[in-house]
RNA sequence: GUGGCUGUAGCUCAGUUGGUUAGAGCGCCAGAUUGUGGUUCUGGAUGUCGGGGGUUCAAAUCCCCUCAGUCACCCCA
C-alpha cells in the first residue's frame, strides 16, 4: 500500500465546515440583500489580477503581502492575487466606467487573499463584502453608507453597535492649522492605534515616526479625545476652528452635522451613531468621512464594518477622477463575534434541512419522495433518510444535525392516510392527515427552535 | 518577515529523574429494546505520541530540522 497523503490545509487557509457554513451563507445572503435593497449592483472581478495592477506604484508594503500566481508553464505574465476587493474595483471601474456611467453604486463579495501571518481570527484567505458608490462627491452618498450599515446590523439581528464617525477633512484640517498636514499619513497611523496602545504610547510613535514634537502630538491627541455627546463634540471642533479660515475642517464638521440630521430623520436611533474623532483608519486613501463599527457587547474584537471615503480611487488606472464612499463588512471577524456572542443563528445545526422522514419501509420510498415533495413545494427543506436503520438511530442522527422536525410513515399510517410528526425539540408528537401536513409543519417551524 | 510558547485517541488533558504491551474523562460504535433519539446498564474500537533525522541498550520524554497552531512586533478584516 502506497503511503497516505496527510489531508492538511496549507497555513492560515481553513475549511469551512457545515456548522460555520450555514450561518456564514446567511450572514452573506443578508449582506447581499441589504446591499441590493439600496440599489448597489453586484459585481464581480478575477481572483487574479496582473501583478503591475495590484501593486500599483506603492509597491514596497503590498508587495510583500501579495500571492505571487505562477501560471501555467508557458504563461508569461506575472499574475497575483488580489489582497482586497477595492484595489480591483478600481481597475474595473477604470475600464468600464464609460459604459457604467456615474454615480455608480456596486456591491461585491469574494476571497481576498494576503500573505501575512495567520493568528486567531486572521486568515491568510477571508472574505470581504463591500459596497461602494464612485463618481461622485455629494454628502448624500456618504450618509447613505452609514444608513446601509445601521440596516445591515439590523437584519442580521446585531442591534447593539456603534457606528462611530469621524472625517479625515477635520483631521487634515486640524494638522494643516499645527503646520504638520505633510505628516498626516504617519501620524494618523498612530492614532488609529489610540485605543490599543493608550495615549502615551501613541505620543511616543507620533514623535518617533512622523518626527513632530510632543507638543505638537498631544494637541493632535486633545481633539482626537473629544468626548461627549455629538452635539457636545461638534460644538468643540467648531469652537476650536471659529476663528480660523480652515475651509477643510469647516466642510467636515458640515459634513457630519448632515449626515447626522438625515440619520436621525429616517429613524436611525439615538446613540447608534456616534462621532469618534479618534478613529482615524490606517489606511491613507481616506480623505473624508471615515467610520468603524463596534459591537457594544463584544468591542475588544475590533471594528466588524468598516469604509469612508476618498476623493480618486482609480487614479492608477485612468485620468478620470473617481471619488466615492463605501464600506466593507468584516464576514469572517463578525462570525467569530456572533460565536462568542452566542447569536440565535449559530444553532450548531449541521443540514440546511428542517425536515427529516424517517424510512421504516423500503418499499415505501415513492410515498416518502411524494411527502417529501409535497414539503418541498412548500418551501420546507426535506430530506429523506436514505437506509431502514433502526428509528432511534435514525432519531439520533435527526438530533445531532439538528432537523427541526421528524416525519414517521409505516404501514399503519398508510392504512389511514396519515402521517406522525415530531417535533424533535419538544419531543412531542402528532398524528396528522396527509393532506394537513405541510401546514402543520408550517406552524411548527414558526414557534420558538 | 522577526522573536516567545505549544503540538499525546474525535475533544479536553495525564504520562513521575529517558525504561516493558501509552492512560483517563467525555464522545463514538454495538447490544439490552426486530416502530421512536437526550437517562441507565453491558460490551467494543480508536493513537505513524504533528512529521523527518540524531544521541542511546532503550525516546512521548534529550538534541537538530521541518510543519501547524498561538502570543508579541508589523499590518489589517
Amino acid at each position: 500500500m502506497s503511503k497516505l497523503i496527510e489531508p492538511r490545509t496549507v497555513s492560515g487557509f481553513r475549511d469551512y465546515a457545515p456548522n460555520v457554513m450555514i450561518p456564514r451563507e446567511r450572514i452573506l445572503q443578508t449582506a447581499r440583500n441589504v446591499y441590493r435593497s439600496f440599489g448597489f449592483t453586484p459585481i464581480d472581478t478575477p481572483a487574479a489580477e496582473s501583478l503591475d495592477v495590484l501593486l500599483g506604484k506603492g509597491g514596497d508594503e503590498s508587495d510583500k503581502l501579495v500571492y505571487r500566481v505562477r501560471g501555467a508553464k508557458q504563461e508569461r505574465e506575472e499574475m497575483g492575487l488580489r489582497f482586497d476587493l477595492t484595489v480591483p474595483f478600481a481597475r474595473f471601474a477604470a475600464k468600464n466606467i464609460n459604459d457604467l456611467g456615474t454615480p455608480f453604486k456596486r456591491y461585491a463579495m469574494g476571497p481576498v487573499w494576503r500573505g501575512e501571518r495567520p493568528g486567531q481570527g486572521r486568515y491568510r484567505e477571508f472574505w470581504q463584502c463591500d459596497f461602494d458608490t464612485i463618481g461622485t462627491t455629494a454628502n448624500a452618498s456618504d450618509t447613505e453608507v452609514v444608513l446601509v450599515v445601521n440596516e445591515l446590523f439590523a437584519a442580521l439581528e446585531i442591534p447593539r453597535v456603534e457606528i462611530r464617525v469621524n472625517s479625515r477633512l477635520i483631521l487634515n484640517g486640524l494638522l494643516e492649522s499645527l503646520g504638520i498636514a505633510d505628516k498626516a499619513v504617519p501620524l494618523l497611523r498612530s492614532l488609529d492605534k489610540l485605543q490599543k496602545i493608550g495615549r502615551e504610547k501613541v505620543i511616543e510613535e507620533m514623535v518617533r515616526e512622523a518626527g513632530v514634537s510632543a507638543s505638537q502630538a498631544s494637541q493632535v491627541l486633545a481633539l482626537a479625545e473629544t468626548s461627549g455627546t455629538n452635539e457636545d463634540v461638534l460644538r468643540t471642533v467648531s469652537e476650536l476652528f471659529a476663528g480660523v479660515d480652515n475651509k477643510s475642517a469647516t466642510d467636515g464638521i458640515r459634513r457630519l452635522m448632515e449626515l447626522l440630521a438625515v440619520a436621525a430623520k429616517t429613524g436611525v436611533p439615538e446613540g447608534r451613531i456616534k462621532i469618534d474623532l479618534s478613529i482615524a483608519r490606517g489606511l491613507d486613501y481616506y480623505t473624508g468621512l471615515i467610520f468603524e463599527t463596534f459591537l457594544l457587547d463584544l468591542p475588544a474584537i475590533g471594528s466588524v464594518c468598516s469604509g469612508g471615503r476618498y476623493d480618486n480611487l482609480a487614479s492608477l488606472y485612468t485620468k478620470q477622477v473617481l471619488p466615492g464612499v463605501g464600506g466593507s463588512l468584516g464576514v469572517d471577524r463578525l462570525l467569530a463575534a456572533m460565536e462568542e456572542l452566542k447569536h440565535p443563528w449559530l444553532t450548531g445545526a449541521t443540514t440546511p434541512a428542517a425536515v427529516l422522514i424517517l424510512q421504516l419501509d423500503a418499499d415505501l420510498l415513492g410515498e416518502y419522495q411524494q411527502i417529501a415533495k409535497t414539503l418541498r413545494d412548500a418551501g420546507i427543506a426535506t430530506e429523506v433518510y436514505p437506509d431502514t436503520k433502526k428509528l432511534g438511530q435514525q432519531f439520533q442522527y435527526a438530533e445531532k444535525r439538528g432537523y427541526r422536525i421528524g416525519v414517521i410513515a409505516g404501514g399503519s399510517e398508510m392504512a389511514t392516510g396519515t402521517v406522525k410528526v415530531k417535533d424533535l425539540t419538544a419531543k412531542q408528537e402528532t398524528t396528522v392527515p396527509r393532506a394537513e401536513l405541510a401546514a402543520v409543519v408550517q406552524k411548527l417551524l414558526a414557534g420558538p427552535s
